[in-house]
DNA sequence: CGGAATGCGATG
DNA sequence: CATCGCATTCCG
């Protein structure tokens, strides 16, 4: 059994059992991906984001997909996490310094369950945001934005402030030093080993995935990484591989947008010294 | 070593 | 519920 079918299998044990008249938002599935969904770019964005979205994966029907000002999220609605989470950080964006309000929120733009905070509370699991509040000070709203639950994960509390950290400075790195880092990332859900958090059954990963894209000299490049929800410290170089890989593991199309011509070159090797790990 | 970034929880 | 401080970790 591959990855993909060990997901949508623990995906329908669990929605079997707990979800009664909740959307299926369904897990990711390579067949039905529509060629290009439409995505709306929320306004706040428009100016300063480029066209088209590289940051995307393929958008299959039955997803759930919410867009805010500083990302787009797929929701799962039986895991109660997001598949993924997609955006573009630029070099003006890292320098931002405004702050928002800071207490985990029901996403507006999602219809059915969400976690709960209880859920979390005194489990021993943090509340891990996939794209950072780091990354989203540029705006007091967007910033606000990704207290969402679309945007959070059961992680590990070493974890996050640990090995999961070092990812996510290395996207402001990438941001700062070539102008702009497409960026998507998300939860692993092999066996669900970790089981589920409070009532309401949070799914908790068994890894995390990143991919990063960036464009120098209109030449692209791309990087996956990812790093089992332990503790223990992973070191960025050996949780490194190609953005084929990751897509193996997830079962996603990433950077979908990216011209076909060039995207399986760019995503089957990895061009080293572009990202200083 | 100082500061940034992470999220928790005590306190009123 | 909002505010504040704490503990931990890692980057530069």
């Amino acid at each position: 059994m591959n990855n993909v079918a060990r997901l949508i299998a623990a995906i329908f044990i669990i929605g079997s059992c707990a979800c009664g008249s909740i959307p299926k938002a369904g897990p990711v599935s390579t067949q039905e991906v529509s060629p290009k969904k439409r995505i709306e770019i929320p306004s706040a964005k428009k100016a300063i984001k480029t066209q088209p979205r590289l940051e995307l994966p393929a958008i299959t029907d039955s997803e759930d997909i919410v867009t805010h000002i500083g990302f787009t999220a797929s929701y799962n609605h039986e895991t109660l996490i997001p598949n993924w989470v997609a955006y573009e950080l630029t070099r003006e964006e890292v320098n931002g310094s405004e702050k928002g309000d800071e207490s985990f929120q029901w996403d507006p733009d999602i219809k059915g369950r969400q976690a709960w905070r209880e859920d979390y509370a005194r489990s021993g699991w943090d509340k891990g945001h996939m794209i950072p509040r780091a990354d989203l000070k540029w705006s007091a709203k967007a910033y606000s934005e990704s207290f969402y639950f679309s945007n959070v994960c059961p992680q590990d509390p070493a974890f996050n402030t640990g090995s999961w950290r070092t990812t996510e400075s290395m996207g402001r790195r990438l941001a700062k030093q070539y102008g702009s880092v497409f960026i998507v990332c998300g939860p692993l859900v092999f066996d669900n080993k970790y089981g589920t958090l409070g009532e309401h059954k949070v799914v908790i990963p068994d890894a995390f995935f990143k991919a990063f894209l960036i464009c120098v000299n209109g030449e692209y490049s791309a990087i996956g990484i990812i790093m089992d929800n332990i503790p223990e410290k992973q070191n960025l170089k050996q949780c490194a591989m190609s953005v084929d890989e990751v897509e193996d593991k997830c079962g996603l199309d990433l950077f979908h947008d990216l011209d076909i011509s060039i995207q399986s070159a760019v995503e089957s090797r990895i061009n080293w010294k572009m990202w200083g790990i």
